[in-house]
DNA sequence: CTGGGTGCAGTTTTT
DNA sequence: CTGCACCCAG
């Protein structure tokens, strides 16, 4: 182990990083000194947890000198793997400026990024028999692959006495929302779309929570017929040499327990391959079973050092599995596995925020009697410390309210302009506001957008319109259509008139479009005329996602690529396509689903079974179920345009001044919380589990309290009158005596230089 | 000012 | 389907 610069040379090194003024605090310190075993540390927002987590890598790298192979770190985003990548490469640059040969030191050595790429390159490297020639199927190539090939979707005319039963008993999941809720009332067959997802979702709950497959197995009624449709889709896995990310997980805890995986965590040779020493886990409290699992397994061996850092209240993520558990319990894992005591470390300054703001969120928090039950928080979490720079006498936690959601974006708009012009805030992206969604619907960030567009405050918001509605997306499906379906038929197969209309809109974009861009109609007309020119029963020679790329080739998509948000939609379209095209034929393995054949009833026509096929499986998909307007990663806010982005965005960020709305929400329940509760029966490790309806409020709190976390400057709520949810209203008044802060016009000259 | 008719929209997030 | 915002008539 050659160790290559001392602790305080490390320091003094960092002190010199630009734009990394802070100074570690103490207890920061002792985690970045931290000598061995098992380290937990329960860190508040702004407290600088996953600048001392890179600390603590580099310190282990530079200081200790450990073989960067050795050392694993990861969180739960790749966003977030990014950033560690980010800055463990621009520390080391500023270190190695001072002490040369601290460049030796090969971060790409370095396994970091998320849990799920690293199970997935471990395995490759090792060469994991279990694992090669697999292909990893994302979200959406799962739910394909769900729609045709598991047992549970198929088409309700195959519907068994049991299927009834079980979809019954499940409808719980489908009828979660709106939609669903509509189907249940009227007595409706859960569409095969729905039952997909539902399927997915138990599907990926079953591995994530360790779940005991045979006590499922040896119940009767829905849960045996679950055990068996789960054993199907598994198998199907197998038999088309498919993982899905649970599965994937899975697959790498039994890697780890082969001498190929012991190989990798123990080592061969010290040059080579000195195996695992140290794992660090950033945003732990997102962490679920399986993973938990993983990484107990990873630091197996003595001294089990593993450094595990989160905010129970910061949890966002139960929809992926995650739950505040794995966080608030990792003392008795850590015992239960090893007989280790481990004391939690709480990292409490807050380096972010107004010493009111600080304040203010502590009160929220803890003013929730649901926060203060077992099982919600960790136990003897301290309150945040304010310790940033931030200070003055102007009130950093605002109201702005009103009776009438006009009048409340009209005055949210007006105080935004204010601050404008008062020199408050050099640019409108020095705010944000932050919402569930940023759609701009009546009930979400429409009059908010509205209102400041009307006052001369141009709105950044490129989520706000969804997927199908861009202009590009319609004219590439329209021209799609037009080349495979000339004859618009769905009109006369059984698809909802809704799709049809749709699929009508497409069509009529892509015409439009045809009179202006010459060329593309041109190609539209080859490829028309040559598949009708084709006899029965012959293959054409291009695949359906060739023909969508011929489309792209030309104006105006080729124009296109100098925007960048409609190529990325672009971009998201093809992967798309290829997902469907991908998507395994049942009982023909290999064969594309993207593979065109003509008819044998209609001349110089598609095969009818295909397009049928098409409009009941893909289009249906996108149109009726809904698919996430993808998102433009790391495009910089425009510095002149006022932001609007959805709590999720904004989660790892900090904004000088923040704005919340949507504070009228209720919690209510969700398929997740439902399917907690039910499942938990076949837990191998029983736990406590509050009622659904305190697990749901729990996590609506847990959101705004991050919503609330991100601001440095001011904080300002959007209310409507007293509609103040979550929860008990008197928290969230307590600072601000339940008066309506006229926030803005008594503190005008409040800011000190940013 | 009230009441009924009409139209529209319904969270979100990720490996 | 439900809730609401909006409109117009009374």
């Amino acid at each position: 182990m050659a160790t290559y610069i001392t602790l305080s040379q490390m320091f003094q090194a960092l002190e010199e990083v630009p734009e990394r003024a802070v100074k570690l605090g103490d207890t920061q310190k002792e985690i970045v000194e931290h000598e061995k075993g098992p380290l937990w540390v329960i860190a508040g927002p702004g407290s600088g947890k996953t600048e001392t987590l890179v600390l603590r890598c580099l310190k282990l790298l530079l200081v200790d000198g450990i073989n960067p192979k050795s050392i694993m770190i990861t969180t739960f985003t790749e966003k977030a793997g990014r950033n560690l990548q980010d800055r463990l490469t621009t520390y080391k640059y500023h270190i190695a400026k001072k002490y040369p040969k601290v460049a030796q030191v090969d971060l790409f050595q370095l396994r970091v990024g998320t849990l799920h790429s690293l199970c997935n390159s471990i395995m490759i490297e090792y060469r994991y028999p279990a694992y090669r020639d697999y292909t990893p199927l994302d979200d959406l190539e799962q739910l394909l692959f769900t729609y045709f090939h598991s047992d549970l979707a198929k088409p309700p005319r195959q519907f068994s006495h049991e299927d009834e039963e079980f979809w019954n008993y499940f409808s719980y999941i489908w009828a979660a929302d709106w939609k669903g809720e509509m189907y249940l009332k009227k007595g409706w067959t859960p569409s095969r779309w729905m039952r997909a997802r539902a399927a997915q979702l138990i599907f990926n709950r079953i591995v994530e929570d360790l779940l005991d497959l045979q006590m499922m197995e040896s119940r009767r009624g829905v849960w045996k017929t679950l055990a068996e449709g789960y054993k199907q889709y598994r198998k199907s896995l197998e038999d088309n040499y498919r993982v899905d990310f649970a599965h994937m997980q899975e697959r790498f805890l039994k890697f780890l327990d082969t001498p190929l995986g012991k190989r990798f965590l123990e080592g061969s040779d010290e040059l080579t391959n000195p195996g695992l020493s140290h794992v660090l886990v950033d945003e732990y409290q997102d962490t679920n079973p399986i993973q938990e699992a993983i990484y107990l397994k990873l630091a197996n061996r003595e001294p089990h050092n593993i450094c595990v850092v989160g905010d129970d209240d910061q949890a966002l993520y139960r929809f992926r599995g995650g739950t505040v558990e794995c966080m608030i319990n990792f003392h008795n894992a850590c015992q239960r596995q090893w007989g280790v005591k481990v004391r939690p470390t709480h990292l409490v300054e807050n380096y972010r925020s107004h010493p009111q703001i600080v304040d203010w969120i502590n009160q929220y928090v803890d003013s929730f009697a649901t926060m203060k039950k077992p099982g919600a928080r960790a136990k003897g979490k301290p309150p945040l410390l304010w310790k940033s720079s931030i200070d003055g006498k102007w009130p950093a936690v605002g109201l702005i309210s009103a009776t009438a959601k006009s009048e409340l974006a009209d005055r949210f708009a007006e105080t935004v302009k204010g601050m404008l012009q008062t020199g408050i805030i050099a640019e409108p992206s020095d705010c944000v506001l932050l919402m569930r969604s940023t759609r701009e619907t009546r009930r979400w960030a429409g009059p908010f957008a509205d209102a400041l567009r009307e006052k001369g405050v141009p709105v950044y918001n490129p989520r706000s319109r969804s997927y199908l509605e861009q202009e590009e997306i319609q004219i590439a499906l329209g021209a799609l259509l037009e080349v495979l379906d000339p004859d618009r038929s769905y009109s006369a197969m059984y698809v909802p008139p809704r799709v049809a209309q749709k699929c009508d809109e497409w069509r009529n974009a892509y015409l439009l479009a045809s009179r202006k861009y010459g060329q593309l109609a041109d190609y539209v007309r080859r490829a028309k005329r040559e598949i009708e020119s084709l006899g029965e029963e012959q293959t054409i020679p291009s695949s359906l996602e060739e023909v969508l790329y011929h489309i792209l080739n030309h104006d105006p998509f080729v124009e296109w690529l100098e925007v960048p948000d409609r190529t990325v939609r672009l971009g998201q379209l093809t992967r798309l396509l290829e997902a469907f095209s991908s998507t395994p034929v049942p009982g023909y393995p290999g064969v594309s689903r993207g593979f065109l054949r003509m008819s044998r009833d209609e001349r110089g026509r598609i095969s009818w079974k295909w397009r049928q096929m098409l409009y009941h499986s893909f289009i249906s998909l996108i149109q009726e179920e809904g698919l996430n307007d993808p998102e433009d990663e790391e495009v910089l806010l425009p510095r002149d345009i006022f932001p609007i982005m959805t709590v999720h965005q904004a989660k790892g960020l900090e904004f000088p001044f923040v704005f919340v709305g949507g504070l009228d929400e209720q919690s209510y329940p969700d398929a997740q919380h439902e399917i907690e509760e039910d499942f938990s029966k076949f837990r191998r490790n029983p736990l406590e589990l509050a009622p659904k309806e305190e697990r749901a409020k729990e996590d609506m709190i847990r959101f705004y309290y991050v919503a609330y976390s991100r601001a440095r400057y001011a904080l300002i709520l959007l209310t409507l009158q007293d509609k103040m949810t979550p929860g008990e209203v008197s928290g969230c008044y307590l600072s601000l005596g339940g008066k309506d802060v006229n926030w803005l016009k008594q503190h005008v000259n409040f800011l000190p230089s940013m």
